[in-house]
DNA sequence: TCAAATTTGATACAAAATGTATCATCTGTA
DNA sequence: TACAGATGATACATTTTGTATCAAATTTGA
């Protein structure tokens, strides 16, 4: 499976570990590990758990080690899920209040704050 | 498997055709959809990709039927997904110029644009 | 409404894949 | 080198899957 080995080793752990946690012998998790065997879903789900990413990380279908699942609550409330960067306090506010403003004064606001941006920067 | 069938009925299409396009036998999906076998890897993410969803959603695993997979080329580059809304090109020109502004500016910027905003919503 | 046609679900069985015991290989260490 | 621990390879009994076949349910059209 892919990233497997690489999730394993940062872990820290032995496959005997590994499946000693996932409750399979260590000779199926080394099937996986190596490509040899496709886990079940249970187990597959299992895997996903233990080195917190997701089920299509580890099938190889995304590279990006995130999912919505993974999201804090925050990032579900704003509908919005940042990948490699932590945004601030104040970067959430202006999420937040944005999305109100928009809510409240449509597309226009959307185009104020656009305006705005684009007049600091220019003043730089 | 979990959400299949609505994902079917959403697409309007019969059991029969779905198999086709998965190059896999009516019953054998038959079986999925009703949660009788587990699907091998590889159609379960063929189904991911015709249903354009998340094999972890398939499974169960979120009820976010959205991950950074399928982010397009301008949410990664952002490092920002948005679930369940759809931005608009000025929404993302804002979130690419405010990249910008942070990268050159850095927090005091931030904090600028906090500012403007919470202006404009007072002024309202 | 009814009967034919279509679609979906259930079952059976050959074929394929899995789980684990056992053995082999590799790596580090005294 | 010899030993111990960890990982990889293989074999085979068991389980699971894929699909043909049949049954049930649903839809369609007169």
């Amino acid at each position: 499976m892919e990233h497997l080995l690489k999730l394993r080793n940062d872990s820290g752990l032995k496959q005997s570990e590994i499946a000693e946690k996932l409750g399979i012998s260590r000779q199926a998790y080394c099937h996986y590990e190596t490509g040899k065997r496709e886990a079940s879903y249970d187990t597959l789900c299992n895997m996903a758990n233990l080195f917190d990413t997701s089920v299509d990380y580890l099938l190889g279908r995304t590279e990006l080690n995130n999912s919505p699942m993974h999201w804090t609550e925050k990032e579900k409330a704003a509908g919005v899920g940042a990948h490699g960067v932590k945004l601030s306090d104040e970067e959430w506010e202006i999420i937040e209040l944005f999305s109100e403003l928009k809510r409240v004064q449509g597309e226009a606001a959307v185009h104020a704050v656009l305006t705005m941006i684009k007049t600091i920067l220019e003043s730089n």
